[in-house]
DNA sequence: CAGATGTCAGCCGCACTGATATGA
DNA sequence: CTCATATCAGTGGGGCTGACATCT
């Protein structure tokens, strides 16, 4: 096995990237991915524009919209005008998607448990802080 | 804009491998970021059986056919058969793909470089050294 | 024969570009 | 009219399943 440590930082993270979606089935989180990386975004802040919650999840506004049809549909999320400029949607977590969210992250907690069982509880804070620090940048 | 410090590690890394995706051009990089992984690998060992590469850079068998392909047809790799197993292949790092990688490191550094820049020299090594500690696992 | 490896065709989730409609 | 926002159609790369050929 080639030697890993050789690696870039940022290849490291696309191949751990790679073993997260392997693992994160929709059987298990009971919804797709990508809509669960939306809800937690809608965790933090609902309502919020549209627009920003795209930025948040660093998915371009066109394939966003497609995303929220999906997660609308499923009754997860409710878009609305913004009465101050109707040009703009608010969207706002419904007490049905705050509900998936919540037990998909069951799900996510034991993925996230296997893919890091190799780090203790200290270094698992450290990775997480670090991750924190560069993605604030 | 939400607070990231809610989210998981896992989450986190999904949105860091976003940025990746985002600032690694083909235009800088000279080639195409699979081929750079996969080439990546070639780099710690060559020949390697077809197989282990796969592996290695979290492809599955299938797809690592096309993506072989491609690189043979650039002249990045050659595959031979094993004489032992006639059944494998054994993929070998080219003068010329080991080249096109040499330069490729220099986009990669400045990507990388961009992504972590809230992170101190410490940190990033810190950093890099728990992902190659999760990934062992 | 069964099992392993590699190859290719096909489907699907996903990201981007371009064009359009609506409102500030 | 301009600019911004949202929406949708079309395109392309990437990941998977299934079928097939070759070799042990």
């Amino acid at each position: 096995m080639p030697d890993i440590s050789s690696k870039s930082t940022i290849t490291l993270v696309a191949q751990l990237n790679k073993l997260v979606h392997r693992h994160v089935s929709e059987e298990q989180l009971g919804l797709r991915w990508r809509h669960f990386m939306a809800l937690s975004n809608l965790t933090d802040r609902s309502p919020i524009p549209q627009q920003l919650l795209c930025e948040s999840i660093f998915v371009d506004p066109n394939n966003c919209v497609l995303l929220l049809n999906e997660l609308e549909s499923l009754g997860y999320v409710e878009r609305t005008r913004d009465a101050a400029d109707r040009r703009r949607h608010l969207v706002a977590l419904t007490p049905l998607g705050a509900e998936a969210f919540a037990r998909a992250q069951q799900a996510r907690a034991s993925v996230e448990d296997e893919l890091l069982k190799a780090l203790d509880p200290e270094e698992r804070r450290r990775l997480h802080a670090l991750l924190v620090k560069a993605l604030d940048g």
